[in-house]
RNA sequence: GGGCGAAUGGCGGAACUGGUAGACGCGCACGACUCAAAAUCGUGUUUCGUAAGAAGUGAGAGUUCGAUUCUCUCUUCGCCCA
């Protein structure tokens, strides 16, 4: 038998797709559209079995949704922006922009051979002056909105590199490249002012039904709102420190404060600016980084002030202030007042600069002499030692009546506060979207024309090492409008800005005024279906639901809140990691298996340590090349493993004997395939077998339709191998002709979003076109005119009855006592009671 | 520390609204073909037991005629936040 040329069939039909421009999108209002979206890849160099899976599921769904009849966006483009081509381009002597380029057609080629949907003529890449164009538009917009705003924002700066680091550029608080301490560093900055839509991003989460609700948890605590009040302290004896305001979302546990803590940052710092002490401490303070994670694992340190805070409850209770490394300018007021007895923290810096702790909190009821001692308690109970809120339920009614109150002595007041911050986009780099802002001799920003857009990166012919090549420029800094001559802003947008409105550009790529058509946009967004990984759960996501907020905000253009309806998160690719005596990573490549034993292939002696099955990475050297599978087992078995063995939001465990037997599967296929050729050439006439296919089909299109439906894309491919097996077993039947062609075709079909290539091929060699309509479901195909009735007696399985459907009780109870292997059971005893399930089971009690 | 989720054969995983636990794949065993091996095809494969049968979905309780599924407590693991 010929074996099926996996390299031939697939290069022609991908071939065939191209040329005949199969996946363009059509313009048709009037059609249902459907908008499929993966998240675009970064330019990295090759494209990685993440890549596979994500396009691979955002594929099928494609496909299938163009075979259900509707009008499909299914489009393509990249995250070019960013810093690896940068480091890239230090490292090499070479521009980001061909490195970046020269990966883009690299990965474009590899994707094709994937055999993907995808509309190309709508390919985009964001660090195109075509794209960014546009986002410089945005954000002036957004500026006359006064959505856009620049203030003093803490960086960390590298001393020795000279310059600023992202979050994860920091490890241990060290530079990534230098090994320099990292210090805090005051630059001023652009931000979008995304705590304007605090309020609704929060509140039209809920609207979002086709979210895991894990990413919408996730989201919720990201912005985390929270009730609590402003406290405000009086201070004694000071004549320019009248009194000082907090934010807590614990104001009951006021009768057990013992200090105030401020930021370092907090408006009342200027008073102490002067003396050494304060700047020494400031100094220390600036070691630790800028994250909530490093501050939460530094060490609580303070800076005790001369002042003393009344407490607004008990005006004989004064407690000393301090400026403290573990309170942040950005969350409340900047300020605290530390309970040590119900928070870790606060115990934790009470007992270093020695303290009162005073409990107010018990867990029981009848417990007045509770005392903390060395952990804080931070659970519910009863307050003690706190006047008139003593004995109340701790803290859902204490609160209340607390913040209650303070309301009527005027000593505070209710607030809503968010844990959310505004979204600092300014980034000291070269490789992003320039920022469209001029400077003026007195350092004032002013906009840069729409006539002069888009503002275009200059080339540069080498890299420094340290420093920000456009601030280095100075040929470009220097603009002239209207015969003033400005100095550009140097820093470019976080990349996240580029990838919060590249979904809309799809709809219009062409557009040459403006970013988006209103038109398209109103017919194709919001985006139907958007695939990605789960790690992009948060701020992708969340500035991409921002976006939309201000775009439409004060907008006759667009009106759109959310940008994505439907959301679906896969999981990783995993594969076991290998480690030889010495403890040095050893790639798959490098390995033989001999008798199920993994040896090391350079000697084949050396036995290799297996280590546990994980995410795919570099440094683990636990990579498969997704080209190399492509070339050895062809992209359809790529497609049918990638998908088959867990269910795709999983984590899937990639492995050579899954791929092989994909491959295999493939091959078997191809032998039915073969058989059933022949037997159409044989056959004729109707036959009583047809209706034994017809009702197999039918069925496997209702598993395979609910699977796809429900992203069940593991089951799917046990639904091909079952169809698969019962076709070998039955083939050798007598079925017609007409009903042999017709229910083929319809499994072929079924298996084209999966496993295009082959699909194709084989309804071609049908002699029927391969551009299908999706089969409808029969639904009284479904009824089997068999029924196994499950036998129970006292809730144990004891065997089965097969009956006509719909058969009564008492002529089941008839057929039960005519079988000798269940009936030993019943043994003529007394039947208690029958529980009666219609067409599944019955259960008798005895 | 907090939030969310998960736990089913040797392994990855099925089981729709409570109703035959283990679909499908891998692995393994046996058989066919072969001088032989690979490939391929066929059969079997939860555990204990020769069998009849019994036990069984992380552990323990509960609701129910019936629980992998619902409720409670605990254990372990994963992810996110800190």
């Amino acid at each position: 038998m010929e074996k099926y040329n996996f390299k031939i069939i697939e290069k022609k039909w991908q071939d065939h797709w191209e040329k005949n421009k199969i996946f363009k999108t059509k313009i048709d209002r009037k059609r249902k559209k459907f908008y499929c979206l993966e998240m675009f890849p970064y330019p990295s160099g090759k494209i990685h079995m993440g890549h596979v899976r994500n396009y691979t599921i955002g594929d099928v769904l494609a496909r299938f949704k163009s075979l259900q009849g509707y009008n499909v966006l299914h489009p393509m483009g990249w995250d070019s922006f960013g810093m690896p081509a940068e480091n890239a381009a230090r490292q090499n002597n070479l521009d980001p922009k061909t490195w970046t380029e020269k990966n883009i057609s690299i990965m474009k080629s590899q994707l094709k051979k994937l055999g993907l949907s995808i509309d190309w003529d709508r390919e985009i890449s964001t660090c195109s002056s075509e794209y960014y164009k546009h986002q410089q538009e945005f954000f002036l917009e957004m500026f006359d909105k006064g959505l856009v705003y620049r203030k003093e924002n803490y960086v960390n700066w590298d001393p020795v590199d000279q310059t600023v680091l992202a979050n994860e550029q920091v490890i241990d608080g060290k530079g990534w490249r230098s090994g320099a301490a990292v210090e805090r560093k005051k630059l001023n900055q652009w931000f979008f002012n995304i705590t304007k839509f605090s309020e609704e991003l929060l509140k039209n989460l809920d609207t979002l039904n086709e979210w895991p609700n894990k990413v919408k948890t996730m989201q919720k605590n990201w912005i985390g709102k929270s009730f609590g009040c402003e406290v405000k302290f009086e201070i004694e004896g000071n004549e320019k420190i009248k009194n000082i305001e907090c934010y807590t979302t614990r104001p009951d546990t006021l009768f057990g404060m013992s200090f105030l803590a401020l930021s370092i940052d907090h408006p009342v710092a200027k008073f102490y600016e002067n003396q050494d002490e304060f700047k020494k401490f400031k100094k220390e303070c600036s070691k630790t980084g800028t994250t909530e994670e490093s501050l939460a694992g530094a060490e609580k340190i303070g800076f005790k002030t001369n002042l003393l805070a009344i407490n607004p409850f008990k005006k004989d209770i004064k407690v000393p202030v301090y400026f403290a490394n573990f309170v942040l300018m950005d969350y409340g007021l900047g300020a605290v007042f530390g309970c040590p007895a119900h928070d870790q923290r606060d115990l934790d810096f009470a007992k270093k600069y020695d303290l009162s702790v005073t409990t107010v909190v018990s867990p029981t009821k009848n417990e007045e002499d509770f005392k903390v001692n060395k952990k804080a308690y931070v659970d519910t109970g009863f307050m003690i030692n706190s006047s008139f809120l003593n004995g109340v339920k701790s803290p859902s009614e204490s609160i209340p009546m607390a913040i209650e109150h303070l309301e009527k002595n005027n000593f505070g007041k209710k607030k809503i506060n968010f844990r959310l911050k505004d979204w600092g986009v300014s980034r000291q780099r070269y490789w992003g979207c320039p920022i469209p802002i001029v400077y003026d001799d007195n350092n004032q920003p002013k906009k840069i024309p729409l006539n002069m857009l888009p503002v275009e990166l200059p080339t540069i012919e080498k890299f420094k090492t340290s420093g920000n090549p456009l601030d280095l420029d100075n040929e470009w800094k220097k603009v002239e409008i209207n015969g003033k001559f400005y100095t550009r802003e140097t820093d470019t947008l976080d990349t996240f800005v580029d990838s919060s409105w590249y979904f809309l550009r799809f709809c219009s790529p062409n557009k040459k005024d403006y970013g988006f058509s209103e038109d398209d946009i109103k017919y194709w967004m919001p985006v139907d279906q958007y695939i990605g990984g789960v790690e992009h759960a948060i701020l992708h996501l969340l500035y991409s639901r921002f976006f939309m907020n201000a775009l439409s905000y004060k907008s006759n253009k667009i009106d759109l809140k959310e940008p994505f309806k439907g959301l679906f998160t896969q999981g990783m690719v995993c594969h076991e990691t290998y480690k030889d005596n010495s403890g040095n990573w050893i790639s798959p490549d490098e390995i033989v298996t001999i008798n199920g034993k993994k040896f090391l292939e350079k000697d084949n002696t050396h036995e290799v340590n297996v280590g546990p099955s994980e995410s795919m990475s570099k440094s683990k050297k636990n990579i498969i090349d997704p080209e190399k599978i492509i070339e050895n087992y062809g992209a359809d078995a790529a497609r049918l493993f990638i998908l088959s063995d867990s269910p795709p939001e999983k984590d899937v465990q990639w492995s050579d004997e899954g791929i092989a037997a994909s491959y295999k599967f493939i091959q078997k296929l191809w032998n039915l395939n073969i058989k059933v050729l022949d037997k159409i050439k044989q056959n004729n006439k109707d036959n009583d077998d047809d209706i034994e296919l017809e009702k197999l089909t039918n069925q496997f299109l209702n598993n395979v339709t609910n699977n796809l439906n429900n992203f069940g894309y593991n089951k799917i491919i046990a639904n091909f191998y079952e169809i698969f097996s019962q076709l070998t077993k039955k083939i050798e039947n007598n079925f017609s002709k007409k009903t042999l062609i017709k229910n083929y075709e319809k499994i072929l079909t079924i298996m084209m979003p999966v496993i295009p290539h082959f699909a194709s091929e084989s309804l071609k060699l049908l002699g029927i076109s391969e551009q299908q309509k999706w089969p409808i479901v029969e639904k009284e195909l479904l009824l089997s005119d068999r029924i196994n009735y499950v036998v129970q007696i006292n809730g144990k399985k004891r065997g089965l009855i097969v009956s006509s459907p719909n058969i009564n009780e008492e002529s089941l109870i008839q057929l039960i006592k005519k079988d000798e292997n269940i009936n030993k059971y019943l043994n003529n005893k007394n039947i208690k009671k029958k529980i009666f399930v219609p067409n599944k089971l019955i259960n008798i009690i005895i």
